[in-house]
DNA sequence: GCTCAGTGTCATAGAACTGTAACAGACCCG
DNA sequence: CGGGTCTGTTACAGTTCTATGACACTGAGC
């Protein structure tokens, strides 16, 4: 489970204790403060999940989550909610406006990770489990092995970690900085072609002799499987 | 645990990823794609479990089931029914007519996985035994001691703990923290690099002249019993 | 006390992997 | 067509990772 998760919270104690627990039990954490700092988080970052508190300034998480509903590249990422006590009237309109579960201030941590874990595994199949498959190519965190068909991929590290976020989101396209972000991580300091380089090695050692290349190459945009592939 | 589970399934996809899931979780896989070849397999192979499709072409899986709880060479054959959404009243009839357990689409591997331990665990405990093997190497917890074929494999205590660890999920890729944490415990200080001696040491005791290595090495990321090996 | 199998650490050689630069070719657009 | 932009590919130097032999130390059993 390497899964990327967007907190969007103000409160610094509670994102940073949000931060710690959640990326210790493997997810990715990206951390912003309010609204709009969120929503262009979430262009850049593409996460896989947003754990999103209802109060924030300026702009409310239900206006937020409003917003990520109506664009078509975010409305299909889970958002779990955050309300204080009291607010549960609102919950109602929190689910009804599209966030996938919600939780009451307060919460204990292994209750989120949970939450987070179950609407993964609903929504977000090939990440919550140990195989992911895409087409005739089968990846398999737990062995660490890529198959096609029946043939064994050997992979590098670095490859093995590009297929595995491609394969998160099959014929989503991203960028190289989205790339870099999650297989090198955000610290690490690489120049942007290397991604070439890496999907190159990628794709040499996946399309054996005129088998069909499944990465798409998206001109001036970056890189996805090809959803035609299949 | 090498319980043996046929698998009924006409859908090829869903077949070779529960083939693939569940031989990787120790169990030996027959395949069959409907209701004749089910109950053919039956006979030949003696499974210690089914994995049983309802909905199949030909013969349906209650009509299965149904023969397979007639005879009485089947009728302890424990069943798992694998039933699509909106067939949940037929689950009752599933039940009725003697599946154990049931499952309805799409569901998570991992609980399938469960699902079938707690079967095995309620119906067949004498294969939950304390003596793994792999392949032809087997490891008895309580004589401690290792045989590859018909040869005696004399480890140190360490080693023994090592392939004990590995053996318990054959396939898996194990950290070196990891297996730090679980061979030698996790308050011990101990090189991480010390770990890699002793693998080599359990693989020079394993390997005599020419053997098939069974320990493979996943670079940047540890170490695994090679599955391919069987 | 002696022996010896077992253990952990280190040094080192070799293998595998990685990032970068460079260049050729593809693509786009006027 | 021509210039600019973007991509694929290769080569290579540098880095990281792994296997292995050597060695000193330990503690159990005699």
């Amino acid at each position: 489970m390497s899964a990327k998760v967007l907190i969007v919270e103000d409160d610094e104690a509670l994102a940073e204790l949000l931060r710690y627990n959640l990326s210790r039990e493997g997810f990715q954490i990206e951390n912003v403060q309010d609204g709009e700092d969120a929503l262009l988080a979430v262009e850049e970052g593409a996460p896989d999940l947003i754990v999103l508190d209802w109060m924030l300034p300026h702009v409310s998480g239900i206006e937020i989550c409003r917003q990520l509903r109506a664009r078509s590249e975010t409305k299909d990422i889970p958002v779990i909610m955050l309300t204080a006590r009291g607010e549960e009237e609102d919950r109602v309109r929190g689910l009804e406006i599209g966030a996938d579960d919600y939780l009451t201030k307060p919460f204990s941590m292994t209750e989120l990770v949970a939450r987070i874990r179950a609407v993964l595994r609903r929504l977000r199949p090939t990440i919550a489990s140990n195989v992911a498959t895409f087409g005739d190519i089968m990846l398999d965190r737990e062995t660490c092995r890529v198959r096609r068909g029946a043939r064994d991929v050997h992979l590098g590290p670095t490859e093995f970690r590009l297929l595995d976020v491609l394969m998160q989101r099959p014929g989503r396209v991203f960028s190289r900085e989205q790339l870099l972000d999650r297989v090198w991580g955000h610290d690490v300091y690489v120049e942007i072609r290397t991604v070439d380089v890496h999907v190159g090695r990628l794709r040499k050692a996946l399309n054996r002799r005129g088998e069909k290349d499944p990465v798409r190459t998206v001109r001036s945009a970056g890189y996805a499987l090809d959803e035609t592939y299949i």
